[in-house]
DNA sequence: CCGTTTTAGTAAAACGGTTTAGTAGACCGC
DNA sequence: GCGGTCTACTAAACCGTTTTACTAAAACGG
């Protein structure tokens, strides 16, 4: 542990204090059964010595530790940090310690990374990279842990915990607004296939278009990975096809895919928006500044965070999971900004 | 803890393999001492059972924990959080959990996140958000306890580990840039003044406006917090002076505030950088986009926080806290771009 | 074949707390 | 003056590991 300088423990105090540990216990935790005489010196002692509780072995002691595990995609995503941003707070009010783990989008080391933190003894979960096969998580829920999942869904698991985007919706909102702005050649730029994320935003935009009699080509859809290079390089490959099957717009399914789109384009010696228009997904901080302007959809992400870790420490201290699963779809909504060349609309103060 | 089940201890596997709880623990630990025979048959039953060790219990016999404490200004930080990708990493690859605290720049708050850690039993501490006042630090530091910090120092602390960028310098460096240019009505917006980089940003950038014979008038310098928000109300202020003492041109502490100064100036009918150069600091992803091209400063944030963390658990494993303290002094590199209407150098690929 | 070392294994203490099950004495009603 | 309830306090068990100190038997050397 941290500490090199002999630790001072309670048996210290007692001994010192002339009275049992148990006593002194008591007194620390505030618990009646003990004199005013004899606490005051308790308390006198403790304070004299500097004495601070080893929350490990309280844990151990009372089976529960009062930390939470938050696993992300990566610290370096902005969504995601945005939402743990949100948790944070939640946590820090109440009391809990936060022990992050970063998955990568990868399930084996999802998997890894629940178990370790399971071995740890935290108390719950607040899951924001869920992946679409997720044994890990399954096996959590099914042992009755305390779980919340943000942002995703875990298909097939009926009784999860989840607090996400209706990613359908945002998808067919992101097309729709393409389609209204008449566009006939709409390419998309697809996130990782392994979330409910990646799949609902793409899934929604095929709905809008099918639904508009808008073509669905193929070629005119590229796997992402929700990363920035990977689109870019997509959408260079888009940019070179003949004139006609060119497309005259690009959904991104997520705003750094959309950067990657927007330098592409750029790149190609074409104008945003003039030639090509352009919409992301997640309403990133950065995507308002004047000069970035990006059309795209909200999400609510931090407040998305927050609820989900209020609800985690909900269920952890009232034991309530037994109760209906709370399962709250947040309402997403389109930003229009410039980068579609529509009218600006409300531009949300910063 | 989060184990409905009733959770499967060494001693289960004991009663069942018909050995000692020693053996088992010997076994797991693959101590020598036990013969082929009986290691096969508790292997077997520990998997049979599918026995995880209870990490909690076993830190409190060990005497650490294999977790470290990180703590961050906050979350939705992206020069934070680009830190802390980095120090994930490796931390990461040494089978370290991270136990993450947000200090929101609050000495007080820091204090007190830093004594939850440690009384949680943490082997050491990744500190990115250090406070120039900062007992909780300074405490730590004297018992001993493995403790690095990156990007910001603690004045005084001379046995400190650390890692940090150059702000003096980097502050001189955006200031000299503006200075060629021909600017001689320059506006700075400071960080938060209880930071070694709030102060280094603006002291270096001082300093290159004595050495150039440029006017520091006391009018152009406004506080920004390191927020966006302040430093759009600062850059407000600014640009309503007279049209002898507006600025010509304005070096903002971080990036964050250069955009509140970019949203300014644009507000107020200013073009960027026609009428107005801007230089920001940290090289944050988003300032690299075509559109925004931000004239910045870059200090290998996510370079920092990988060698932190590498030196870190290294004092923690080999204890040679007692050699000499590490301190190395990143050299930071001015990134031209657009934001100052100079020629566009290298820009590095993203 | 005897003393010494090695091997395989164990019982008990430790880590630093909490919790359970008491005990001894004061107080109370009747 | 006797049973019953409170109050103040404690000894011991417990949480799930690791570690120390020890033993019995086997192997070894000469």
């Amino acid at each position: 542990m941290a500490n090199t300088p002999k630790k001072v423990t309670i048996k210290d105090i007692a001994r010192i204090a002339e009275v049992s540990p148990t006593t002194v216990s008591l007194v620390l935790n505030n618990k009646k059964g003990v004199g005013k005489e004899t606490r005051y010196r308790i308390l006198r002692v403790a304070s004299e010595l500097k004495y601070t509780p080893n929350l490990m072995a309280r844990s151990l002691a009372k089976s529960h530790s009062d930390i939470i595990a938050l696993t992300i995609l990566q610290a370096r995503n902005a969504l995601f940090m945005e939402i743990a941003d949100g948790a944070a707070e939640a946590f820090n009010e109440n009391g809990y310690s936060i022990m992050m783990a970063s998955t990568y989008d990868d399930p084996d080391l999802e998997t890894k990374e629940l178990a370790s933190a399971r071995a740890r003894g935290v108390d719950g979960f607040l899951i924001t990279s869920a992946q679409v096969e997720s044994p890990g998580i399954w096996e959590l829920v099914e042992d009755g842990v305390p779980l919340v999942s943000v942002l995703r869904r875990v298909p097939g698991l009926s009784n999860l915990n989840y607090i996400m985007e209706d990613s359908f919706k945002g998808g067919y909102l992101a097309a729709e607004h393409l389609i209204k702005l008449g566009h006939k050649r709409i390419g998309i730029v697809k996130g990782t296939p392994n979330t409910t994320t990646g799949i609902g935003r793409f899934e929604g935009a095929v709905a809008a278009m099918k639904d508009n009699r808008v073509p669905v080509d193929d070629k005119l859809i590229a796997p992402g990975e929700f990363a920035r290079g990977a689109a870019y390089l997509a959408t260079l490959a888009m940019l070179h096809l003949p004139d006609k099957e060119r497309p005259t717009a690009i959904y991104a399914c997520n705003d750094d895919m959309a950067m990657g789109v927007y330098e592409a384009t750029l790149d190609t010696g074409l104008r945003v928006p003039e030639d090509m228009a352009l919409v992301g997904f997640n309403n990133a901080p950065y995507t308002s500044l004047p000069t970035v302007a990006l059309t795209t959809i909200d999400v609510q992400a931090h407040e998305m965070g927050r609820l989900g870790a209020e609800r985690l420490i909900d269920i952890i201290n009232k034991k309530r999971g037994h109760t209906k699963p709370l399962q709250v779809i947040m309402e997403p909504k389109l930003i229009v900004r410039n980068s579609c060349g529509a009218r600006k609309e409300d531009e949300p103060a910063s």
